[in-house]
DNA sequence: TTAATAGGTTTCCAAATGGTAACTAGTTAC
DNA sequence: GTAACTAGTTACCATTTGGAAACCTATTAA
């Protein structure tokens, strides 16, 4: 018996996979701060810039989500010899793998916009 | 003053690119079935096989994410004229505009969890 | 001494999400 | 008549998620 292209097994391996992926990327803002530390990866990004600028957050969950993203190795913390203490987030190498995926949702996300205003 | 290649107002509009994707095709079922319709285009998938398939889901959450599947166009529904009656769905056009970005899904957790287990 | 800034933590609360199980309705097979 | 199948719906409950506000520690500036 030979296998289809897409039969249970893969089909499973495939959904196993983008469970992973939503486990680790899903929610309201992990895609959102890196999204964010990538195109910003050339300043200093701090807690309070983040939280300033990445509208909405609020100081436990962006606490919640940095901790997440660097246990997954996505951001990297350092801790800044600064008087009043400053720490860094930025993206790691392994951190801008998400790149493609993150240009696919902004891109579908354009691209529905534009769809549902023609189908008015 | 000239804009920046990723001035705020562009990063922005990204931003809520980002989360119209997610509002439509987030949370923990939405991509699941779209993958799973696609992947058996070919077969007719009623609500009892799609319930089958999809391991775990609910009658209650099945029900409410292919309405809203089917709100956003990216499903259709079919009553069939059988008895007992039953109930096709189909991936439309415009759903099978997420292939790209499930590839992009399934393609990062494979790396993952290949990624994971490297780091040990 | 007081206020302000940075980087959080803690408590308390509300809403969203999702799960189980029971139930409905129409139809058919035994 | 009774059981079984399809396609749901409904009620109830538990967990998860996220948000607001107060609080903490350290440091500096006025």
């Amino acid at each position: 018996m030979k296998a289809l292209k897409n039969d249970p097994p893969t089909c499973t391996e495939n959904l196993l996979a983008m469970r992973d992926t939503l486990d680790i990327l899903g929610g309201k803002w992990k895609l959102l701060i890196l999204h964010y530390l990538i195109t910003r990866e050339k300043e200093v990004n701090t807690f309070k810039k983040i939280q300033r600028e990445v509208l909405g957050i609020s100081a436990k969950v962006l606490t919640k989500e940095l901790k997440d993203l660097e246990v997954n190795m996505l951001v990297e913390r350092e801790e800044l010899n600064t008087k009043p203490k400053t720490v860094e987030y930025r993206i790691t190498d392994y951190g801008r793998s998400s790149k493609d995926l993150i240009k696919q949702l902004v891109y579908w996300g354009k691209n529905h916009r534009y769809k549902m205003l023609q189908s008015k």
